[in-house]
Order: C-alpha cells, then sequence, then structure tokens
DNA sequence: TGTACATCAGTGAACGCGCGTTCACTGATGTAC
DNA sequence: TGTACATCAGTGAACGCGCGTTCACTGATGTAC
C-alpha cells in the first residue's frame, strides 16, 4: 500500500469537510467534483477511491454540516445561563455573522429546498439527520415531554432557517439586518 | 405574420406559467428548456423567440409565482372575518395541501436557496418581488404601523416558509403532518 | 382585386461546454518467501 | 536480511450525456403596389 490507514482517512475527511462547505455555498449541482478535487490539490479521478458517487458524498457532508452547525449551537447554549440557552441560540442563528457565511452555517438554511427535491430514499437520509440536528438542540427548548420540546426545536429551527434563507437574499446590509433583528425579537418573545 | 399578436402573447403567457410550475417543483438547474417546451407541444428553438435566456424566464416565472401565491392568500384572508385574517393565512399556509403542492405553492418555500445563491443581479431582481408579496401580505398582520406589519409578514411568511420546506423533506404523512400541525399553533399563538 | 414580397413564430439539427463517471496506468510501500 | 510481487491512492485522458444557445430554414399571413 502506498498510503497507511491514516493518511487515506484523512484525505478522505479533508473531501468530506471541503464538500460540506461547497454545497453549502452553492448547491450540489453547483459544486463540481473536479473543482473540489483541484482546490484540495488533488485530481477528480481519485475521488471515486473514496466514494461511489457524488451522492454519497452529499449525504455523508451534510452528515459532517449537520455535526458542525449542532455543536456550535450546543456550544453556545452551554456558554449560557441555563434560562438563557433558547435566547443565546436564537441570537447567534439569527446573527450578521451566521447570515454572512452559508458555507459553515446551517444546513437546513442553506439546502432545505434542494433536500425537499431529492428522490425519496435520499431525502429520507437526509431528513434523518436532521431530525438528529432537532434531537440535539431539544434540551434547550421549553416542553412538558421530550417530544413536544422536540416538535418546539424543529419548528423553531425551521422557521429560523427561513428567515436566514430570505435575509440572504437581501443585498443592502441594513435592510438585511433590519430583517434578521425583526425576527430575533419575533422568537425571543414567543 | 404568421400569428396575431394575441397568439404570440398566449404562448409566450403558456411558457411563463408552465415555467412558473417547473421551476418551484424541480428548481432552475432541475427544470431543463427543451423539456418545458416539448411538454407545451412546441421545440426548443421557439424559445428564444421569447426570451433572451433561461434567466429572464427564471425571472418573470418567478413574478408569476408571486403572483399566484400573494393572490391565493389575499383571497383566503379576505374571506375570514377581519380579525381572523392573520390566523386563515397561517392555517392556509400550513396545510398539507400547499405541502403537498411545491409547484403551486409559496415561491420562497420552493426556490428559497437557489435565490440567495443567484448571482447579485437577479439575486436583486428576485428580492425586489419577494418584497412586493411580503407588502401585499401586510395588511393582515398587526402592528402600528406600516413598516412594522410588512417586518411581522416578512418575519411571517419566511418562517413558516423554513417550516413547510423541512416538513417536505419528510417522507412520512404522519410525522410530516405533526410538523405543520406544531408550526400552527406556534404561529397563532404568537 | 390580385400578385409579389416581407415578416417572424416555430422547427429541428448542430455546437460547445460542463460535469459525473470510467479506466489504464504509475509508483511507493507492504507483504510473502 | 534481501528480493520479487501485490496492493491501491492518486493521475489524467477519455467517454457519454444533458443542456443552454445558435442558426438556417419553413410557411402562413400581413403588407405594398
Amino acid at each position: 500500500m502506498r498510503y497507511t490507514r491514516e493518511q487515506v482517512e484523512a484525505t478522505r475527511a479533508r473531501i468530506v469537510t471541503a464538500a460540506s462547505r461547497r454545497f453549502r455555498a452553492h448547491g450540489s449541482p453547483g459544486a463540481a467534483i473536479a473543482t473540489l478535487m483541484r482546490d484540495l490539490k488533488l485530481t477528480h479521478g481519485g475521488f471515486y477511491r473514496h466514494f461511489t458517487s457524488k451522492d454519497q458524498l452529499f449525504e455523508e457532508a451534510l452528515d459532517a454540516a449537520v455535526e458542525e452547525m449542532s455543536a456550535q449551537m450546543a456550544a453556545v447554549a452551554e456558554a449560557a445561563p441555563p434560562s438563557g440557552a433558547r435566547a443565546a441560540i436564537i441570537t447567534t442563528y439569527l446573527s450578521d455573522a451566521h447570515c454572512a457565511h452559508v458555507e459553515r452555517g446551517c444546513p437546513l438554511a442553506a439546502l432545505g429546498t434542494d433536500i425537499a427535491r431529492l428522490p425519496r430514499r435520499s431525502r429520507d437520509v437526509c431528513h434523518r439527520l436532521l431530525m438528529a440536528y432537532a434531537r440535539r438542540m431539544a434540551r434547550y427548548m421549553p416542553g412538558a415531554t421530550e417530544t413536544e420540546r422536540e416538535q418546539h426545536a424543529t419548528v423553531l429551527f425551521s422557521g429560523m432557517a427561513g428567515t436566514l434563507t430570505l435575509a440572504r437574499t437581501i443585498s443592502d446590509p441594513v435592510a438585511r439586518a433590519r430583517v434578521l433583528a425583526s425576527a430575533r425579537a419575533f422568537y425571543q418573545t414567543q
């Protein structure tokens, strides 16, 4: 073997991480494998030594994005006083900074409509990943039962994702900030 | 001239209407001009007698979608007692029926992330169309000033669009209906 | 009124490009003997 | 320990396909005379 198992897995991980950013920034059709590999100083042919198809990469990249995002949100929640965890999440999620960085931000806001259009099998896989995200956020949500908290997380995060997506269509920074601020106020009082 | 002005404009309108459905269902990269024209019993070459590019069609199709959707929502609001207009909008927007028909539904929920990724010039055009939608809905929203009502409409509709998009990733009808019901309850009490 | 020509929506072949995927090949290292 | 062979991550050319766009052409109708 030319490379050790560690090297091979490191390369694979680099591809997944880079893909998770590029897919969020440009969508799957907008992110070509050849470009992705070239920017990693690799050639596109080698891609298929690691993945069977672009679709498989998409799923793994989404998994990585969900993991990255939910870890960030959990960190924000844990840093806040217990009663302010939900508020801290809302402030961070609907921040100008999050809005400005699709490629590192919430995969639902970045890829929602693309996932909704996927054929059933892939859509189910993706949806399961998104549900894990909601489940992880549930502990910071109000509600008497785990199910209630999960549903609250689902509605809150999908709602904020919609507003973030809309904010990203706005070129004017002032107008964009105003929409984000309105949404923060809206969800904070709920 | 082979065709009268009426015939030419009727053909053009048919193309825009069909495109507005197909773009919402499959996104712009997923909706090919050749297929679109073929289903209208036309050939793809003729397309360029009516439009200069696919991008131009996208903008006109989005305009039509916004018009269709906001007219539907306005009708629902007008049919309700004045104090119940907002509630009626929420119930209709977050209904199973709306969720099941992307191609006739809210363009923000169907195309949000695609629009956010457009180059600046087209994104501005699209965003202006979406703002007209919010402006038209503002009259049914609470708020002391027109600006407040518009901001409320913006946050409410973008939020509902995010949840609708998420609901569309769910294959199981029961789970999907549960998410929509939770969101209806959430926004109704706000 | 009749005839010749111009117009232009629509046709269908062709072009060019990007992209996912395949494949024969390379060459450094692991392994068998 | 040394040598021959196997492995397989990575290379880069090539394939096939879909798609946006172009273009020469058609032919029915409008218009000029």
